[in-house]
RNA sequence: GGGGUUGUGGGGUAACUUGGUUUAGCCUUCGAGGUUUGGGACCUUGCGAUCCCGGUUCAAAUCCGGGCAGCCCCA
């Protein structure tokens, strides 16, 4: 095997027009350049889903899907209009979405009809009180994938913040005992970190402050991603309700003497916003990286054409793409009447993981040329080794991809232990890691250290003896602070 | 929610300040034909734009108002 690095560019990159550190600028562009969402359709924070984006979205969708299933979570699906009978009959939750909410007029005097979901609890948990009788049909377990709508004040961004945030899911679960519903919570924690891990991305786990809980709620832990500048993004929740909804939906069971119990729950949800981190994280100056795991080609074959050869070299590049087929490979055969220089360009915006070059030399001498997309590395292998090395190439984007998210986070992350230490840790762009009390007055004291700036959380996981930040109060909680999407 | 700012082919831009010889220029992309093809090929040729509605004016891409959309800052 021969090592040949490719040299990189010092250029600005041409097509994409920005550079990864300009963030803001870089995602914007390679959204519609990458063909991953169209964002001109002229409705503020909607987009349309082009094949190459929607196909890694719908990739994340299926193992989502059989995670859940294979779980014995069923899969559901449930209308988008909310009546406008339940909107009144619950004003107070109403009013929490009157300025958020799409409203649905239909009919001779544009009567309002409904509201389009702004969230799935209003049309899930009336139809739980009619199914759930009796403590034999708990715990119930039942998920959906859908759109939902919010009508956002706050400026949008394509896939983070969207006023239709599409391509969502949410698991609504009813137990019988509050001990279920935690161990419940557990358990899709860990879905959610596999699912993190499927994309080779590394969460901050933490806890929601309390008061981030809705009344009446036990809890939630939050997923977020911590993205290069520094700012945190929630991509993910898993909220233990308590009784709080059951009450207010009426969701009772009977236990085993004939006696009505009120239920408890738990709910998750997330959706298109874990690709924006995915496409964030793995990207580069050259465009994006995919995760082998969601690519919607892990491999492209490029043919380098020579005019007196080209029908050889075409059957060949065919015959190898339809043995990597074969062997589960998503590989696309670019075919394209182009310079190979081009198509080496395009297919590197596009992120795709392997690159396989085949021309009349390689065919020749029974050899392949790979190139790995994330460090660029080139290497020949033997033609009757290809699938074994392509699915090893794979393996390694993968495996790379995670270890950079993790020690980019590691990087991002930075412990302060004055209240001047955290404002210098978010100048320089990166998260605070710092003792809280757990003290609203001590949060609200922190909030106005820099502008656009809180705790978001409380790790998860870490303890360790220290003094709040602010007020000096002995406390195990080490909490994060920084700037949020 | 408040403030600022911008809107010219698919993408990026020039002309706008001072309204008029601009047939709205350039780069890129895209189509056709040809020569090519181991890191963004070349030649010939072609298609494609002043966000929408109204106002001022002999005349509007240019000035004014409103709408819609984008971007930035603040809540």
């Amino acid at each position: 095997m021969v090592n040949d690095s490719e040299k990189v560019s010092n250029e600005l990159p041409q097509m994409l027009g920005a550079r990864k550190s300009e963030l803001s600028e870089w995602y914007h562009n390679i959204l519609l350049l990458a063909d991953i969402v169209d964002i001109r359709y002229n409705i503020k924070g909607m987009n349309v889903w082009k094949a190459y984006g929607y196909q890694m979205m719908q990739n994340l969708k299926h193992f989502w899907d059989d995670m859940f299933k294979n779980d014995g979570i069923q899969e559901l699906y449930f209308p988008q209009i909310i009546p406008i009978s339940y909107c009144e009959q619950n004003p107070e939750w109403w009013a929490g979405f009157k300025e958020e909410g799409f409203k649905v007029i239909a009919g001779e005097n544009n009567e309002i009809q409904g509201a389009l979901r702004p969230t799935g609890e209003a049309a899930i948990y009336p139809m739980y009180a009619l199914w759930i009788r009796t403590y034999r049909d708990l715990p119930f377990r039942a998920y959906e994938t859908v759109s939902s709508f919010r009508y956002e004040t706050a400026h949008t961004r394509p896939l983070i913040r969207d006023r239709e945030i599409t391509v969502w899911h949410e698991i609504h679960t009813v137990h019988a005992t509050k001990e279920d519903s935690l161990n419940e919570a557990l358990l899709h924690v860990e879905f959610y970190k596999k699912m993190w891990n499927h994309v080779a991305l590394k969460p901050l786990i933490v806890e929601k402050p309390e008061w981030e809980v809705f009344p009446g709620a036990v809890g939630g832990i939050e997923f977020y991603y911590i993205s290069p500048d520094g700012k945190a993004m929630e991509n993910g929740s898993v909220n233990i309700l308590g009784q709080a909804y059951a009450k207010k939906f009426n969701i009772k069971y009977k236990d085993k003497n004939g006696q009505d119990e009120t239920a408890w729950q738990v709910c998750t949800g997330n959706g298109a916003r874990l690709l924006s981190a995915v496409l964030i994280q793995h990207g580069d100056d050259k465009g994006l990286i995919v995760p082998p795991n969601i690519a919607t080609y892990q491999a492209v074959i490029i043919p380098i054409i020579f005019e007196k050869e080209k029908e050889k070299t075409l059957e060949s590049a065919l015959q190898l793409k339809h043995e990597l087929q074969k062997a589960g490979i998503r590989v696309h055969l670019d075919d394209r009447d182009e310079t190979p220089g081009k198509k080496y360009y395009e297919w590197e915006l596009k992120g795709v993981p392997v690159r396989i070059e085949i021309g009349p030399r390689d065919i020749t001498n029974h050899q392949l040329v790979l190139v790995q997309r994330n460090v660029g590395k080139k290497i020949i292998v033997k033609r009757e080794n290809i699938v074994g090395e392509v699915n090893g190439m794979l393996h390694a984007v993968q495996s790379e991809l995670l270890a950079k998210s993790e020690s980019d986070v590691h990087k991002l992350l930075e412990y302060a232990d004055t209240v001047d230490e955290v404002g210098r840790v978010i100048d320089s762009a990166k998260t605070a890691k710092i003792h809280w009390c757990r003290n609203g007055k001590c949060y609200d004291t922190l909030k106005k250290i820099r502008e656009g700036a809180e705790i978001f959380g409380s790790d998860y996981y870490e303890k360790k003896p220290g003094k709040c930040v602010v007020c000096g109060k002995d406390t195990e909680n080490l909490a994060y602070y920084a700037k949020t999407y």
